[in-house]
DNA sequence: GGGGCTCTGTGCGCCAGCGCACAGAAAGAA
DNA sequence: TTCTTTCTGTGCGCTGGCGCACAGAGCCCC
């Protein structure tokens, strides 16, 4: 909430930087490293070892599962309040999806060392970083329930709030063709859908340019898929206002 | 592994807790109750606070949510390689998910409180707990992808063998009524896919009991998302063999 | 300003899965 | 035994989403 010149670029832009005590906070400044995340950047691959964990500020960083055959799925979607690599501390090392960042932007990236040493301490860095990942349970959770009942139209109402919520704006920049590798369904089909939400004036959009015009409208034909998330993570994590 | 008599109720049998060190299991054992988990039975309820954390033996717990329209979907299965009520540890003292016996036997329950603190604690229990979780993780992200992308069929394989794992044999009293509701499909659907399966003499099944005769010629049936949680979880949990 | 590329729109035929309705068959209760 | 309940099989018509193919339309770059 500071308004210097300064707040462009600081950490706690991310809302779990932002949430953690002074004491905690002072620790991690030092090795924190501002970085841009270009759309499409592979921030780590299936299988691979995380060297760095993620803390976005003002991107989004979607996790999703390809499959041999090349068809995938988004299995949830991370913003400013979160953190790209929960692995990591969960004792994984890895994981079998991918994360893509969906919308450029920046992230501060902290040393996996480090966060598992922070972590290994335990007290509110820990806590703070275990809800997350509950919240992120959450997600999936209810985008496997999403998958299974609700049509195209739905989830891409589900998927526009989503990022809305983790954007500044309410404009985004994504064809039609990667909403669908997110979802996992046709490019048709999102043609489909958004074309049907632009005629209800709910949204605008023309060649990768989405802008919604008419948020309640949108959230009038959502599933409940959203409003779940949303009322969890909120409960979760106090101070974050997005979905 | 031991053929005493005891070994019919040891904790052991959960494979969390055998793979505890001495001090740790020893601290947890007399707070340990076993308890036996009728099939249906609600281990608790989506929302609910969790006053007991639940390690099966020989049961089977899905997760599932349920939609206000009353349609319904399994997130995730735990059976002895797990335990029931993650969301504990996690800080979120509750989930939006409920836990249903799948399949009736036992298993050893540990107040609340107790978890929290051994958590707490930090070292081998918390690391392993946190292994596992994981490891549910992993097996809902790929029941996300599943449910986006595979047949009827191929699900219904899968969750046999997911089952199947869990359980010491390879019969299962489940009708098709019940196994819709998890899949989240027709109950037709159900029976033309089993029907497949029989007339290919995989499996063979009367009114609620169902018999694996044919375990590679399901495992051949499968999609990959099957093998991908096995692995993961073979990977997180080295001591289990749970898929 | 022309050519190539990317993005979006549209129109097929096709099929898996849905919803519904009902019938037979097995198990259990009276 | 007979009656009732539960479980499974089957047959519709319907629709949402898929795969494919192609056309127009904006954008960028030379």
């Amino acid at each position: 909430m500071s308004t210097n010149l300064a707040a462009s670029t600081t950490p706690t832009q991310n809302h779990l930087l932002a949430a953690l005590p002074a004491a905690d906070y002072e620790r991690l400044v030092p090795d924190l490293e501002h970085v841009p995340l270009p759309l499409g950047m592979a921030v780590y691959e299936s299988g691979a070892k995380l060297d760095y964990v993620y803390f976005p500020t003002d991107c989004i960083v979607s996790l999703l599962y390809v499959m041999k055959s090349g068809a995938s799925a988004e299995i949830a979607v991370v913003g400013y309040e979160g953190l790209v690599g929960v692995a990591l501390f969960m004792g994984g090392e890895s994981t079998s999806s991918r994360a893509v960042v969906q919308s450029a932007g920046h992230a501060y990236r902290l040393p996996s060392k480090i966060l598992k040493r922070e972590f290994e301490y335990g007290g509110p860095l820990q806590h703070l970083l275990l809800r997350y990942t509950q919240a992120l349970i959450t997600q999936m959770a209810q985008t496997a329930v999403c998958n299974r009942h609700h049509s195209v139209e739905q989830q891409l109402a589900r998927w526009l709030l989503l990022s809305l919520d983790r954007l500044h704006s309410s404009e985004l920049h994504m064809t039609q063709e990667l909403i669908a590798n997110m979802l996992g369904v046709r490019r048709e089909g999102v043609t489909e859908a958004a074309g049907k939400l632009q005629s209800s004036g709910v949204i605008q959009y023309n060649r990768g340019h989405i802008v919604v015009l008419d948020r309640p409208g949108l959230e009038q034909r959502v599933c409940e898929c959203y409003a779940a998330v949303k009322h969890e993570t909120d409960r979760l994590l106090p101070a974050t206002t997005a979905a």
